[in-house]
DNA sequence: CCTCGAATGTACCATCTGGTACATGAACGC
DNA sequence: GCGTTCATGTACCAGATGGTACATTCGAGG
């Protein structure tokens, strides 16, 4: 694995980048341009404009298990019901900081929905980690859960987040997200 | 409005081709050429390729209006339960027949989110129109809803369809949604 | 039959694309 | 001090890109 110190920043720079800016489309020379380097450093670092996208891909999905991560230790010392981590939950995704890499995990979803070279991870993995931690935290909690419900709620979320690029109000997406942790609490009540 | 036969029947097989084969990354002469023509025509047409965008991203959202209308007629033929109505709905858009153009919903999307010249539109009218078809529709069979609970299920679908797309077993995206459907007719009994 | 406008084909253009070759610089161990 | 290795700059390439100019075909209406 080529995981050189300069390389590894250069990448964080540019996934930065591609957050802020955008990825499709845009030459290896505007993404140099973008980052303070030249497209012959890209190549150099990643062999190819498709190693740069694989790289890019490879380095969102790391940073989505990171969050996943933080996010399972955090509500793990909360504790709490399942509604209220489901809220916590939502809250940390839906924070407008995060937005920009919301919007490039849609940028790169509807890339690699046509097989696109450098891609292929990407789907593999969209939403089996989310399940498999959202098991192992609601284990953890003794909380009962299943595969379905899970899945429902990461659909949901996704779905909601989807609104609020699109400009939807926060606060009309916020109502929706909170319906739902009542439709689950009802559930898990009777 | 430049809406000439040929141009409009041309415009057609573009989008059937974009939903088959995707158009993040292809030539105006790839295009062309898989839709028997060349890229002399695209421009001819539609002027340049932000105006191909452009069109296509508006038939597409036409698309989407006629298929809310005919679903929307079937629905009130249909009569039924909320619940009967939303699987029904469901079962429409999760159509294995309709997947490439879901998937072209999500790479048009994806690039939309970034403000790429051409898309404008398309995010403008992502859930609105949604909603306010499911309102006309529920209150035409006297159903009590409201835009929260339909954003969220426009929201859910979404997710799962997403979930499909990644290549997730359409068996357990169907079970998240048929939960979905019993947490909502509960609530409504409720 | 002739004209006119829409549709197309051919050929071309400047510019940009990803990728390469080669020389140079900087850091570090020996 | 000196080689070696990683990093970088400069210059270049063949091919593709979106877009244009100009000539041609073709069918309908006068």
């Amino acid at each position: 694995m080529n995981a050189s110190a300069s390389r590894q920043e250069m990448l964080g720079r540019v996934v930065a980048y591609a957050a802020a800016e955008g990825l499709t489309g845009r030459s290896l020379r505007e993404i140099a341009a973008g980052v303070g380097t030249s497209h012959r450093m890209l190549i150099y670092h990643f062999g190819s404009r498709e190693g740069l996208l694989a790289a890019i891909v490879a380095l969102i999905e790391q940073q989505q298990r990171d969050l996943l991560g933080t996010l399972a230790d955090r509500l793990a010392a909360a504790g709490g019901s399942a509604g209220q981590l489901m809220l916590l939950l939502w809250q940390q995704v839906s924070d407008p900081a995060l937005r920009p890499y919301v919007r490039l995990f849609f940028e790169v979803a509807g890339v690699a929905v046509h097989g696109t070279p450098g891609t292929e991870g990407f789907l593999d993995k969209l939403t089996e980690p989310w399940l498999d931690a959202g098991e192992a935290a609601a284990g953890q909690l003794g909380l009962p859960v299943d595969r379905d419900a899970l899945r429902l709620g990461v659909a949901a979320s996704r779905g909601l987040l989807l609104d609020l690029l699109a400009g939807a109000d926060p606060a009309a997406a916020d109502a929706s997200y909170r319906l739902f942790v009542r439709l689950w609490e009802q559930q898990a009540e009777g």
